[in-house]
DNA sequence: CTAAATATTGATAATGAGTATCAATATTAT
DNA sequence: ATAATATTGATACTCATTATCAATATTTAG
């Protein structure tokens, strides 16, 4: 369930760039927020039906973006070809351990790390962005 | 052009793995060992098509797959949704700056990230395969 | 060297993720 | 309450990539 200040943090996003409010957008936002897991636009999709009937494609998708442009939530290109979505409103900046075998994700983020990312940036005459990074591996479970 | 070692190594492959050679693949291999930028797969197409009009798509593709899986090149999957593919065979594992204004790419190698990388891996139990690291910024030239 | 066995090819249909279009509907401001 | 305007859902479309399949090329065995 959504909490006051994350509602009203949408809606006063919605106001202030001058959108509409819809029930589709709030179960989207709330789908999103209530993510623990990386979800695809389809698995979102599935999971605001339930809550919404009728809702559709396009409106997930207008609204994802919607939402990672409000900085809500972050997309992640994945391997498989999908992007997969997760709130970005406790969540502060984090990359990625992905286990090979059954898919888990793991954030993780090493300061030491993040310096040398600037670091590189400098180097090559660059100014820093953003970044992505994932680390690929097989978790513990896994290898047993 | 390709050197003698480097035709070797590619129809050493393909009898090792029981492959038959062809003239597609070579023009393919040739293409991608000769690419100094990272290439889409329509841009290996193009680029194959003036040595060898009439090479199919679906070459290019099957071709691209079995290079990757050979190690002669390695796939980079883009945020504008294509993947690009460079060659592998000198090349070492490397990272990449990637300028959001003109595109251009620098690969990057930080032995001192790549270590906290494996730490990262071991601290969660993981057993490292690989990773992707992707920084991006702007470049010298477009900050002008 | 030839023929049979088998892999590869090119054309093209199909897939799947994501985007564009547009008339119907809902929200907001007056 | 109404007019102005944004959003929605359905669906057609795009684009990258994969699957299918008959025709063709390469390899192997004789």
């Amino acid at each position: 369930m959504l909490t006051e200040k994350e509602k009203r943090a949408f809606q006063d996003y919605l106001t202030q760039e001058g959108l509409k409010f819809s029930l589709q957008r709030m179960k989207i936002f709330e789908t999103v927020l209530a993510g623990l897991k990386h979800l695809t636009a389809n698995e979102i999709y599935k999971n605001v039906q339930k809550k919404y009937p009728g809702i559709g494609y396009a409106t997930i998708y207008r609204t994802l973006r919607l939402l990672c442009d409000a900085g809500f939530c972050t997309e992640l290109k994945c391997e498989d070809g999908a992007c997969r979505y997760e709130q970005a409103f406790v969540n502060a900046h984090h990359d990625h351990l992905i286990c090979t075998k059954c898919g888990r994700f793991v954030e993780v983020v090493d300061p030491q790390i993040e310096r040398l990312q600037i670091r590189l940036f400098k180097i090559n005459g660059f100014l820093p962005q953003r970044h992505r990074m994932e680390l690929y591996g097989v978790c513990k479970q896994c290898r047993k």
